[in-house]
DNA sequence: TCTTACTTAAGAATTTTTCTTATTTGAAGA
DNA sequence: TCTTCAAATAAGAAAAATTCTTAAGTAAGA
């Protein structure tokens, strides 16, 4: 779905003060990576993102497009769907459950609380189709993390 | 995190009741692949699982290892934490809000709910570490999917 | 026990992601 | 506006992740 003139023209205008005052490059690339990202709130896929900026600059490459998601994420300025190491994740636990990740280190613990296992699935969400399951994902740093800021985290997958 | 020796084997129980009811075969590496993805809580990755299983099993390939996780995710006996196609998915939208996302075609729309955005996180995830976010990921059949069980999806990333 | 269709290992092929290097370019100061 | 230089880029190579092909092995039902 796209989005709003006006509503596009403020992410933009976020965009140039969040990159200004991280004093890093403004480049061609960039913005049209960031327009072609907030265009839309289908969530893009890297790929996609990366086919649609080449319609309108032909020359940039697979590369750049990753690299530049990558900054924007460390700016804050994209999340991803799934915080980064990237790879699928098992779970064998089928019961109702919740999980808090480590946006670091990538570790995964289950949590569980009455109140959240019992959600309620809001109508706007109904509205979307079939639903099949709902559960509460929280991130932030996990308490080795938090200690360790300062030494390379361990990939805790 | 370890699972107790009682909750293994009532998943064990599971396990095989599934492979015999979906008359599929019970194999050895699969057997072992199942009690590896369930012996803790730690949501590891296909890697992890590959590496652990070999200790045991020397002789399994990595493919086997993913067909195997795929046939237990058709079976309902593991989920992913992402939903399949797993690519990284970017968004530009920072304000607080929540996911659709359609286990099929992986289209994944935003919703957004008053009573939702001012979840309270449980003690029970706060205290697994340093919170930064926290959103509520329903997945289901897009209404597009709903009705075209039959045809193939199209890929909406 | 005997089939038969399903499952597997091994390696090749494909796809995705990251790295290397030479070149170009944006931004701050002159 | 010009100059300078660190940062950013394209291109292609490399590495990592995932899927496919094929021949051989094996579980489940007759």
């Amino acid at each position: 779905m796209t989005r709003s003139p006006a509503e596009l023209k403020k992410m933009l205008g976020h965009f140039k003060a969040v990159v200004r005052s991280a004093r890093v490059k403004m480049t061609p690339q960039r913005l049209e990576i960031y327009r072609e990202t907030a265009r839309t709130d289908d969530h893009p896929a890297l790929e996609t993102i990366y086919r649609n900026v080449r319609k309108k600059m032909p020359g940039v490459s697979l590369d750049t497009v990753y690299r530049t998601l990558d900054l924007f994420r460390e700016l804050g300025l994209v999340s991803t769907l799934r915080p980064l190491p990237d790879r699928a994740r098992f779970d064998a636990n089928i019961t109702p459950h919740h999980h808090f990740i480590c946006t670091r280190c990538g570790l995964t613990r289950d949590f569980t609380d009455p109140k959240l296992d019992s959600l309620k699935v809001p109508s706007a969400a109904r509205a979307l189709g079939c639903v099949e399951s709902a559960h509460v994902e929280v991130r932030g740093l996990c308490a080795a993390c938090a200690n360790d800021k300062n030494t390379k985290p361990t990939d805790r997958t």
